[in-house]
DNA sequence: CATGACACTCTCTTTCAGGTAAGTACAAAA
DNA sequence: TTTTGTACTTACCTGAAAGAGAGTGTCATG
């Protein structure tokens, strides 16, 4: 059995390996929000709407570079699901659709503030950490 | 044409679409470094070694719950070259690695804990917002 | 001499995120 | 009548990530 990792669950179950701190189901939960939020393109299109304000489609799609109409819709789709963005529908003859950020999604655009900042503030010492550690292995 | 979905670059070059608003170089690099460090198993293991101070190997793996040993030395690997852990080996019999976090480690850490936060902060609102857009849908 | 402990490393296979390209709906304009 | 604009779907395909599982090196112990 070399697979998994998993814990000597057969020691003490009172005394645990702390497998949950806090709790067992808002763990999984917290995690598979973050999975989904810490996305590339939620990011992104997060940063997008929080710099824009209301857009539609195809102006986010280029102001996010690179992105692909299905990527895109996608992205949008689940953050609308999750309630971080509000799609406003003009039924008009060519589609009109708008997009902006609900209060949700402003607050979760300045907690991913702070980790943005901290890359910027630390990109010099990756780097830097990064030349050493090669510089070590390359022996 | 209907792919990637590309700025009209033939407009005003002067006036822009604010496709960089800080710098060209520096948001690729923040971007590249937020996309390995937003890794669910980075952040795990991020966690584990700030609840948990100095641990080894096959501990952190099972504290993590449920990496496999390549993901956890890969993770371990990255996070050491990027200068977030130090990677302590005593050359002994059987062998004996600690690992640790670094002060830009630590710092990742509480800048991550602000998202984590608002993870938990949020988790019923999101919960609420995806039944109701569901339900929308389910017509 | 076989076994076990520890931290890996290697290979094979599966999964799946994401890209490309084309299609849809609708009406107004050319 | 063909084209244009807008916001999507849908189908197909590929490369990269990740999991499973076995192998490696070393020495003490039984």
């Amino acid at each position: 059995m070399t697979a998994p990792l998993t814990a000597p669950e057969t020691a003490s179950a009172a005394t645990d390996s702390r497998t949950d701190d806090l709790d067992p189901r808002v763990e999984a939960l917290v995690n598979e929000v973050i999975g989904r939020v810490a996305d590339k393109w939620t990011m992104i299109v997060l940063e997008v709407l929080t710099e824009h304000g209301e857009l539609r489609f195809t102006r986010i799609g280029q102001l996010a570079g690179g992105i692909s109409q299905k990527m895109l819709t996608q992205t949008l789709r689940q953050m609308e699901r999750d309630g971080l963005v509000v799609r406003t529908v003009h039924p008009v003859i060519p589609p009109h659709v708008e997009y902006r950020l609900t209060d949700l999604g402003y607050t979760l655009s300045e907690a991913f503030c702070g980790v943005w900042r901290w890359a910027e503030a630390n990109l010099e010492r990756i780097e830097t950490a990064r030349a050493a550690f090669d510089a070590r292995a390359a022996r």
